[in-house]
DNA sequence: GGAAGGTGTTTAGGATAATAGACACGCCCT
DNA sequence: AGGGCGTGTCTATTATCCTAAACACCTTCC
């Protein structure tokens, strides 16, 4: 259930290649702190824990968001891409079967006169996206534009937001978005 | 310098429309521990803070990652974009300019030869993205291959990595990448 | 007015983490 | 063998955090 912080600890010094006593003359802490704190013995205060990662240097961030996994796979030929969407908006997710990634990349297509709907999207995060063919419309809190080829966006997701295809041509659009929300 | 964890939280708690009492209820901690903790007069250890963002409930991730600004430009013309690629590789950036991005995308433009170089890239977070036009040789750690329209790659970027032009049209790329690189 | 129930803050004491320095082990070298 | 230097671990003391309970302030209600 809790986190590894310990062990989460000891592999970023290693993948540094740096001893206990080294890392700590780094972050000005003694050696005996990383040994204890790397043994789940005491649970470090924030402040400590960041004084450690500066010694690397690594943010709390990037430590708390960092999985230590092995290597899944990579590429994912142009029909691999899990499609999730539905009649109206095709969702073409890159990467959809990996465990904790980092964001969500996904190819989207939205036929003419498909929409998200008038009661807004909103979830945790930020995304972008860039528009390769046809026009979108996009609002975003208060704001409105018709976007076409090679525009762009990019928001904060917690702010409420829709996507609609005005036009009578499909849409296409490379969208990122971070935490993944698939 | 270091983060102000106590005003974040207090963000956090605000938020969700708690009070202190109730957090501290939900979290299984004291409110005094609370108004501590957001007065940054402690510094709360990684293993108590954790239990207060159980309450939310929230990741240490997500709470460190997590930035409390205003809303700044969302709408992005094609030519709005800033362009920080050389003369065989063009990169056109998304909200280049907005500071504390959780992410970057980039529309990416490989002249026919061009080559990130034999010294393979390598940096931290995840990176991945999806190919508009042309074909990309993309080389990850050991594996290596070529992408053509609609396929797709995504990897953690500590992995070395290079991107190759073998064929003679231009390549196109729409990437994105987290943490921002750029 | 004042009691009840809400808010965040403060304080004394017990619990926990950080320090300095000792300890034990392994490796290399003369 | 015995330094010398590296590693990670342990212990007594000091510093810090967490708790429980009181405090001060506010609004509502009778």
């Amino acid at each position: 259930m809790s986190i590894d912080v310990g062990g989460h600890l000891k592999a970023v010094r290693m993948m540094y290649g740096l001893s206990q006593r080294e890392l700590a003359k780094r972050a000005g802490v003694t050696n005996g702190t990383i040994s204890l704190i790397e043994q789940n013995r005491v649970s470090p205060s924030v402040s400590s824990l960041k004084k450690v990662l500066d010694g690397v240097p690594m943010s709390l961030a990037d430590f708390f968001t960092l999985d230590l996994q092995e290597t899944p796979q990579v590429f994912y030929a142009r029909d691999e891409l899990a499609d999730i969407g539905d009649r109206d908006v095709s969702l073409r997710l890159v990467a959809a079967k990996r465990t904790n990634r980092a964001m969500t990349i996904m190819h989207e297509r939205y036929r003419p006169k498909a929409d998200t709907g008038a009661d807004m999207l909103s979830h945790k995060g930020e995304e972008g996206g860039i528009v390769l063919t046809g026009h979108i419309e996009l609002t975003v809190g208060g704001q409105s534009r018709v976007l076409g080829p090679g525009d762009a966006y990019y928001f904060a997701s917690a702010v409420p937001h829709r996507f609609r295809n005005a036009g009578d041509e499909p849409c296409e659009i490379v969208s990122a978005s971070t935490p993944p929300t698939f």
